[in-house]
DNA sequence: AGAACATATTGACAAATATCGATATGTTCT
DNA sequence: AGAACATATCGATATTTGTCAATATGTTCT
């Protein structure tokens, strides 16, 4: 089993327990404004070094964001295939809904 | 502050945790086909009433599904509310990554 | 090499969570 | 009223989670 098949098999409720955090959502909004470093999101929320550390771990791991290092820096981005997997799955649960 | 008002206020995160649950989600996916009661529930899951109890009431507080009472039963089903905040969210932070 | 900085990892701890069994509440039927 | 059933609540417990301080790793600059 190749690394994509892996990604494929990440359990989508890994996805919401991801997205189930108020910091992480804050960090997400961040994000969504543009590439940031750790440091840079630091100064935005009020947690200490390794938590935001810990956080990125797990946004990582349920392919919500992208990190690439640059010199000492990790440039930490939005990463579409977290994302597509949970609209997908919100959609699927929720097609019946909007039905009437 | 009205009960409308009260719902409007529900944090986000607490949707997405929400939906971070094996159980809930499988739950959930149930409800799509239909409305259920929650012993019905119960013969398609492997956990006990009181903890689909504990299920259910996070569920509904998140304002996922809609509770019905009809004799002694529980009718449950999904609520949209929720749904769309969830949706909401979700485009609201992934909009720059699907503009290319 | 060593200072300064960015990030990750470790260990500890409190709070939150998922689960269960037992019990309580509420409904229907006889 | 009492039996049978559906669901909720309570109390206990094990696991997970979010957080921190301290330390380790890795990078850049002097």
């Amino acid at each position: 089993m190749n690394t994509t098949d892996m990604e494929e098999n990440i359990d989508i409720s890994k996805i919401f327990k991801a997205l189930g955090d108020r910091n992480r959502l804050c960090i997400l909004r961040l994000l969504n404004k543009g590439e940031l470093c750790g440091c840079q999101l630091l100064t935005e929320l009020d947690i200490g070094q390794s938590t935001l550390s810990h956080h990125m771990k797990i946004l990582g791991e349920a392919d919500l964001i992208n990190c690439s290092k640059v010199g000492k820096w990790r440039r930490y981005s939005l990463n579409q295939i977290g994302w597509e997997r949970a609209k997908s799955e919100i959609m699927k649960i929720t097609k019946c809904l909007g039905d009437e």
